[in-house]
DNA sequence: CAGTGGATGCTCT
DNA sequence: GAGCATCCACTGT
């Protein structure tokens, strides 16, 4: 499967599946071992109650990013998916970096590698994403995905950091990452 | 290890 | 004016 027929389909297959792809940006980056699924049915998605300011770009095309701030400081980065109109996006939230790492211990300026891309503020800081991103078509040549050699074991929990529809299942990690935004807690 | 609070800007009420 | 899809530094065990 291409990263575009992927991310075209519903979010609900988009974000596991993208669990050991690799995305690379002006050749730095890593593997996706963490993300969130967000949608326009969801009271916690920026897409609920439809398209209107910042969230727009979710109710575009497919395999673009949509990059917000949070919190005031920090970026966050989603991959718009499929049907467009349908608000709908990935959240990333950990990769497990392998490409560029001197690159993002210089952005960071963190000593220990886990803390390179092991959060969504953390992971664009690393990667360089900022609000000039937004929009951005993930299949433009500053871009890199690979699709993983074998399919991940994967699991599945409630998503971090939000106060509504805390029950949805919608986070995706792979199975025995250490590089997740939870380490120590058995990437659950 | 857990818990707390500050930084900081945008969206919504 | 409140509330964030966060991170970091600090406190107390």
């Amino acid at each position: 499967m291409t990263f575009s027929e992927l991310v075209g389909g519903s979010v609900h297959a988009a974000a596991p599946g993208l669990i050991g792809w690799s995305l690379l940006v002006d050749g730095v980056g890593g593997r996706i071992v963490e993300v969130e699924a967000y949608e326009e049915t969801d009271p916690a998605s920026h897409s609920f109650g439809g398209p209107r300011g910042r969230n727009v770009v979710m109710f575009g095309a497919p395999g673009h990013l949509y990059v917000y701030r949070s919190y005031g400081i920090h970026w966050c980065a989603n991959i718009v998916c499929g049907p467009a109109g349908f608000g709908s996006a990935v959240l990333l939230r950990a990769l497990e970096p392998t490409k560029g790492i001197a690159t993002m211990r210089e952005r960071r300026g963190v000593g220990d590698d886990r803390l390179l891309c092991s959060g969504p503020g953390r992971l664009t800081q690393a990667l360089g994403l900022t609000g000039d991103d937004n929009g951005a078509d993930l299949r433009a040549p500053r871009f890199r995905l690979f699709a993983p050699d074998a399919a991940p074991d994967i699991v599945r929990t409630s998503r971090i950091g939000i106060s509504r529809a805390t029950a949805r299942e919608w986070r995706y990690v792979e199975a025995g990452t250490s590089w997740s935004s939870r380490p120590g807690r058995r990437a659950a």
